[in-house]
RNA sequence: GGGUCGGUGCCCGAGUGGUUAAUGGGGGCGGACUGUAAAUCCGCUGGCUACGCCUACGUUGGUUCAAAUCCAACCCGGCCCA
């Protein structure tokens, strides 16, 4: 964690990972505390600069640390930047080289975008939001397309030529790739120097991200002071690890708790976190007091849990959540208000029952279903069946039945 | 552009004419166990109203009774050389 941090109040210095440059020196191009200072005086508040790119729709609590990040400084009077990153979006990232390359049309990117907005807030309360939209002057979107769609080649040239080609084989992705002989296409790396030069076009103070985002914001800098602007700092929080307590939190890993999933699903992802991550996830997705915690691994996961859940979702959700989680760990499922329903009226008949519960989309596919009912996992209303060719005639024995598969997954069946 | 090696299921990686839906590992999912989990043990891991049918080994064609395995062209990548 961040070492100079005895200073900084504490809004700034949770969770903080790092903060260049970060001199002691009482220049405001060095010294952060020196740049708050000055823009309290100047009565100018501080241009946050924060970037997203539009191609996944789902908001996680990994990128959420940042958005807290960025609200903390909306609530103490600064501008929110957040910058879609559309015209990256469009050219396609190519990291994942063998896939196909997912070129989004820009309608597409609008609508991601937009998805993304919803997502953090727009047109909510606030109190009840990732990001304060409402309040003028604390937030302004732009789109990077504003700039870069109409960025000649002369001024292409005069971008790459601040940086060198040992400079980008020193970043530590690139330089992982290039080892591994795992291809880098040449506009790879251009991207850190679109990054930079965002930096430039909407003239920031300070930079968010996470500690793989070194390079790109120190780019930045570097761009603002070879066109004169006063160079922004970096703030770099910590990649948030993800459920399976290994790797870091990322879609395609499968170990995300989304910010839009129910309460439910959120709360029961997050009370099994394995023991070592629960005091990260309250330091850096809540503000609660980290010392004064139980001592009790078990009370710790789920206070954890209510705590994050509740952020999201409201306290009483969250409360909801805890209790309907413990009866689905001890195998009571009477919390039958809670269970979704589900239609029963495209199932044609006689069914049996791996078709059924495929169809009534339990299951995946109905291979899945086969196999599930086979190994153990299915009931209906509590009782277990093991043939996945168990025929029912009529929908009429199954209406108002609840179908599970696993622990977790409930159904009830509707008209 | 030339040489060379290679592209296999979610990932890694065997297989080089025929019980091959394709060994093994990872991951995932289920079951047992437990403080939920982890660890451990066991099972499953292409699709389909299914004891059968369909689709799969970069792409497209070809040779064969038969191909992921042989041939050709093409596409994509690594390395070496220019």
């Amino acid at each position: 964690m961040f070492d100079k941090s005895n200073e900084l109040p504490d809004w700034i210095s949770r969770g903080l990972e790092d903060l260049f440059p970060c001199d002691n020196a009482r220049d405001s191009d060095q010294n952060f505390l020196k740049r708050l200072e000055i823009s309290a005086i100047e009565k100018k508040p501080l241009r946050v600069k924060l970037g997203i790119d539009p191609t996944g729709t789902d908001i996680h609590l990994g990128h959420s640390i940042l958005f807290r990040k960025l609200r903390a400084f909306q609530d103490e009077g600064h501008t929110a930047v957040l910058i879609i990153g559309d015209f990256t979006a469009r050219i396609g990232d190519p990291t994942g080289k063998s896939k196909t390359r997912i070129q989004l049309s820009k309608d597409e990117v609008e609508s991601n975008a937009l998805n993304y907005l919803e997502q953090l807030g727009l047109g909510k309360n606030p109190n009840d939001s990732l990001l304060d939209f409402s309040t003028p002057g604390r937030l302004e979107i732009r789109r990077n397309s504003e700039w870069l769609e109409n960025l000649n080649l002369t001024k292409v040239i005069e971008l790459l030529s601040n940086s060198t080609v040992g400079q980008m084989l020193a970043k530590e992705d690139f330089n992982n790739r290039y080892k591994s002989g795992t291809p880098i296409s040449l506009h790879e790396f251009l991207y850190p120097l679109l990054q930079g030069y965002d930096s430039v076009a909407i003239n920031s103070d300070l930079e968010l991200g996470g500690t793989d985002q070194k390079f790109n914001i120190a780019m930045g800098r570097d761009l603002q002071r070879a066109f004169r602007q006063k160079p922004q700092f970096g703030m770099l929080l910590p990649i948030l690890v993800g459920l399976d307590g290994t790797q870091k939190m990322s879609k395609s890993l499968g170990n995300i708790v989304g910010i839009n999933e129910d309460s439910l699903s959120m709360y029961s992802k997050l009370e099994k976190v394995p023991d070592d991550l629960v005091f990260s996830y309250l330091n850096l997705l809540t503000n609660e007091n980290l010392k004064e915690l139980s001592s009790n691994p078990r009370e710790l996961q789920k206070f954890m849990a209510l705590k994050i859940t509740s952020n999201f979702k409201g306290i009483e959700a969250a409360r909801k959540a805890q209790v309907n989680s413990e009866k689905l760990v001890f195998g009571t499922q009477e919390f039958l208000e809670e269970i979704p329903e589900v239609s029963i009226s495209n199932v044609n008949f006689p069914a049996k029952a791996f078709y059924l519960f495929s169809k009534m989309k339990i299951c995946s596919t109905s291979s899945e279903a086969r196999r599930q009912i086979l190994g153990g996992a299915v009931r209906i209303d509590g009782e277990k069946i093991m043939d996945p060719n168990t025929e029912f005639d009529t929908p009429d024995d199954l209406i108002g039945k609840i179908l599970q598969v696993g622990k977790k997954k409930f159904v009830r069946v509707s008209i």
